[in-house]
DNA sequence: AATGAATGAGCATTCATTCAT
DNA sequence: GATGAATGAATGCTCATTCAT
């Protein structure tokens, strides 16, 4: 009986994302991933052209969907605590990726050195960054002066940062929506007072 | 043409430096630092036992001084608003530290991957955890419900983690201090508001 | 063409032979293994680790052979003849032996310097220098004075490195055997008279 | 004040022995060499042409001698116990020889793998064998049929394999000198009867 | 004469990738 | 479609030898 192709480019995504997970990009080898999605290596590579392109399919996705969540531009400013709506609303999201893609997120983040994913993270940030400078422009309206124009890094940095250490901690699926809600409370309150 | 030997071993230094910043121990190689410091591998060997040797060469005492400048006892709690003072003080010697050490800082914490170091960035978390803890500790004392007994990991990682984007992002040296100065400060005030 | 695995293990197999036959291990490389065997290096860690894993393999069991042939406890003297028949009975199981292993006997005894069994020479000879022992208590308790006590030492490596020169000057196994057994018969005959 | 040329070259070529009767001369490095004679790598080029060349330096004199102490023609056969008579004096000069170069003659032995004189060993015997055949053509002149023309190999080696291994166990001269003489008895004893 | 820094070919080993079957 | 043997370039490292000083 012959094995539909869809379903072995399941398993060797599957095996894949396992091996990614332990041993990130360049630690990974497309021999172990061949034995642990139970074929040979040769076959691999009929369905991916390379370790890249095998890398590359199980990460894009939910590369990109992180980048969607954070610039969706239906979640925006309203309301005077604008701020932490916003991050309650992306914070939803991430939440909601990372239900479906927790392994995919973690192998950005822990696993992409060598690849061009290696800058995930900063890319993510920089991202996250554009929104708070929405923020802070309110801030600045407000009258307060922001010393540092790299201040919207840091806060995107720290989020993006800590959200990723409590995916990377916890197993439980409930646990890490109440942490990562927590935490981007913590984060985003107060952002006006920490600037006096 | 011979060269004196202590400039040898600095070009190398150099070179390594380079090659481990862009690619990591892991990815870096050694017949990379040799082309890059312009000699033949071989000559590496008189200079470096080995590519380890190399490198901790390069990031240990960096290392040694970061674990000091975070621990030090000398650096402790009084007043009221004890905790931004620690975090002053050690930012300070953190900055101090960046002066001389950028590249080696930054390899500790990115480039590390599969030398001792692998860890060096949750080691200096850990360090940084321990000294928040003692703040959590009085916040705890002054009658708050801290929901989650993660922040204080969280906070400690997210001020190594922006940090070092800091030092990753600025070239100046008066600007990367202003940034983690501003940062430290921005990452520890008001931790107890933002329970609230 | 792709080759059966079997065949091409014992293609491997009978170039590092003849390599570790010419060169001992030490001296013999992967890379020309590799070439006599008419194949790449990579290709050669398919069937064995490493080096000295295909040494071992090689090596191994004519080792214990030999160790067993030497040992066997069922060889045990009797008769005022005891001496001869136990040198034959050996020598009948190390023609054995031969027979099958010759190469590999050589590479033990010539060429396992840097491996295990570089001092499997002296063990061999240790073995047989116990036997003889056995012999020359019996010699000591006719009253002969044997004026030193290096003498068992000195016939069981003769013998030894006698049968091993037999081994290594021709290639003709019913020359060899009748070699070894006239050899045999010439060392351990008359012992007594030579003390006298 | 200038060191003289010879006495530079006396040191290497003692530090050169220790080595290469430590390593033998696979496993010795010129670097050690010239760490031990304590002098530079480079300065060693400059008496010798190269690693071979240095080896043979020490070890070609002592290999010559041996030639030329076991082909003597002026000890030659006379008296009925001629055999034993022969030996003897080949014995003495042999021991003669070890007197002056003992670590030369365990070299060559010993540590000469991967050189010319890997058959050193061989090579003596060849010359012991010759001579003995002048021995057997007198038994078989006595009317005794030796049945193998091997024999005269055997006892060669089996006296040449005895000498070494006393040389390689005794440090105390008059120690070697009695076993070596002691062992030429044994070994050139009662051939006559051995071949009944 | 002497130095010792530098060379470069060599080694064992690994692994992404190819291709005859 | 699938196999897995084979490839070959790359890696860390060593060491006899050379040569500018």
């Amino acid at each position: 009986m012959q094995v539909l192709k869809e379903e072995v480019r399941n398993n060797i995504l599957k095996a894949a994302i396992c091996e990614f997970r332990e041993n990130g990009f360049k630690n990974s080898s497309m021999r172990n991933i061949a034995k642990r999605s139970g074929m040979t290596v040769g076959n691999l590579y009929r369905y991916f052209d390379n370790k890249e392109d095998l890398f590359y399919t199980i990460v894009n996705p939910t590369f990109n969907r992180m980048k969607e969540a954070i610039n969706d531009e239906e979640i925006s400013l309203h309301g005077k605590d604008g701020k932490n709506y916003i991050a309650q609303q992306v914070t939803r999201k991430i939440v909601e990726i990372h239900d479906e893609y927790r392994d995919e997120l973690l192998i950005i983040i822990n696993g992409s050195e060598g690849t061009k994913f290696a800058s995930a993270k900063k890319q993510f940030i920089a991202l996250v960054e554009n929104r708070i400078n929405g923020l802070l422009d309110k801030i600045k309206k407000m009258g307060l002066t922001i010393e540092s124009d790299f201040i919207a890094k840091i806060i995107a940095s720290t989020y993006v940062e800590g959200v990723m250490i409590i995916l990377d901690t916890y197993e439980d699926s409930d646990r890490i929506n109440k942490e990562i809600e927590l935490y981007a409370k913590f984060t985003f309150k107060d952002i006006v007072n920490r600037f006096k």
